[in-house]
DNA sequence: ACTCGAATACTCTGAGTCGAGTAATCACGC
DNA sequence: GCGTGATTACTCGACTCAGAGTATTCGAGT
């Protein structure tokens, strides 16, 4: 059985697009910016054209014909096959109907923000509040422009997610600022001590609790 | 001027532990580990000794010695650098200060969820919204094991912001699935109808307002 | 006529990512 | 004293990805 990676929504969108009717490439591409889809779908040229390619490997896609026009670079157009079909009902019900766990860049920060001192973690995390603000403000921007230019809200849940998102990680950050200047989370006083006093180990020992372990297993185990 | 390429959030973590005490990269892992850090950043065997080596070719770790206990593999200790624990700093407080947009996976679905007939992505969204229920639950009960084995709540943070995430993320997948079966959002009847007389091509061309070209020039353009 | 930028249409390279694989040692029970 | 599974510690190679680079044509202005 060859195993499908559903890693790159890419692939996806590809598949998507030549449902409609046979591409090429760079057509695709320029689909996919018309629709506001790389908003929501990583897109460039050298992502594309190798998923092309290994979506064409794996037989969910298959060349059409090459044509050239003048001396233009040759274009070759792509059909969706049968097996693609499938796939793309498929994976489109699977991005549907589970969660994924994602690791956004920020988490990461909290994970390791012992590092820097606590006055300085406050005023980084309003900086951070106000872009999200300003990013809140854009999206919702782009809705409004749209669909004031005709295009069913429908076609825009995805805007409306990603605003949803924002806005959430905007009240949370707002909040554990705050929070962290008036010391109201447990172990931040120690925290500011350790720093006040030129401190150079970051980030306390957590023993795993049985709970936790139990908890864990459920998760898939990346280090076995 | 080496242009430093910050995309992988493993390089800081092992630049975080670095700043600790010198250790090899196994010990590295078990650190991590016994933190929950891989809970926020992602974590394998393959990317954290290429991450390594990248970190030394680029001067912000160096190989302290190497030693060998009996017929075991060679471990090689690493220390970090000046250069890296500027790095640190500097580099956590991009982290905490901006919001980098990222590509959730559910939002590719839910730009492409025409393909779909409306009913359909109705169910997979409440089956969605379960799961997510659920992934909230396990995260709490982390948190709540973990401030009763006496860790300091500051020192979970990351795990509130994913929850803060889950929760927003829940509420609007229930509620997109409601208005989407009470057809509450303009263009779903026509969506509808379209899939029950046997439709095909599953999204309506969009065209790019002026408003909307403005909004976008903020943003990098990962197509030139 | 001419130029200059935008659009068309890919290609190439180097770097990163991931998971499986290897191979020794240790801890434990029986 | 001997399997057996967990732990220690890394290695390998296939695949993926980003983004700069290349080459041509089109269109708007001067």
């Amino acid at each position: 059985m060859p195993r499908r990676q559903r890693s790159n929504p890419l692939a996806l969108a590809v598949l998507a697009v030549l449902s409609e009717r046979p591409m090429h490439p760079y057509e695709m591409a320029a689909t996919m910016r018309s629709r506001g889809h790389d908003e929501s779908i990583r897109l460039n040229y050298g992502s594309l054209y190798s998923t092309v390619d290994g979506l064409t490997r794996r037989g969910l896609i298959a060349p059409l014909e090459t044509e050239r026009e003048g001396r233009r670079p040759e274009r070759t157009v792509y059909e969706v096959t049968d097996d693609g079909r499938a796939e793309v009902t498929d994976w489109l019900a699977e991005l549907l109907g589970t969660s994924t766990k994602e690791y956004p860049q920020f988490e990461a920060g909290l994970a390791l923000m012992g590092v820097l001192p606590p006055d300085r973690v406050v005023a980084l995390l309003r900086e951070r509040a106000d872009a999200l603000d300003l990013e809140s403000l854009r999206l919702e921007s782009i809705v409004t422009a749209t669909t004031d230019n005709g295009v069913p809200p429908v076609f825009l849940v995805e805007m409306d997610y990603e605003r949803a998102l924002v806005d959430a990680d905007l009240a949370f950050t707002r909040r554990l600022a705050d929070d962290l200047e008036r010391s109201a989370i447990g172990g931040v006083a120690e925290w500011r001590s350790f720093h006040e006093s030129g401190g150079v180990v970051p980030v306390s020992e957590r023993e795993t609790s049985p709970e936790e372990a139990a908890a864990s297993e459920t998760a898939e185990g990346a280090v076995p």
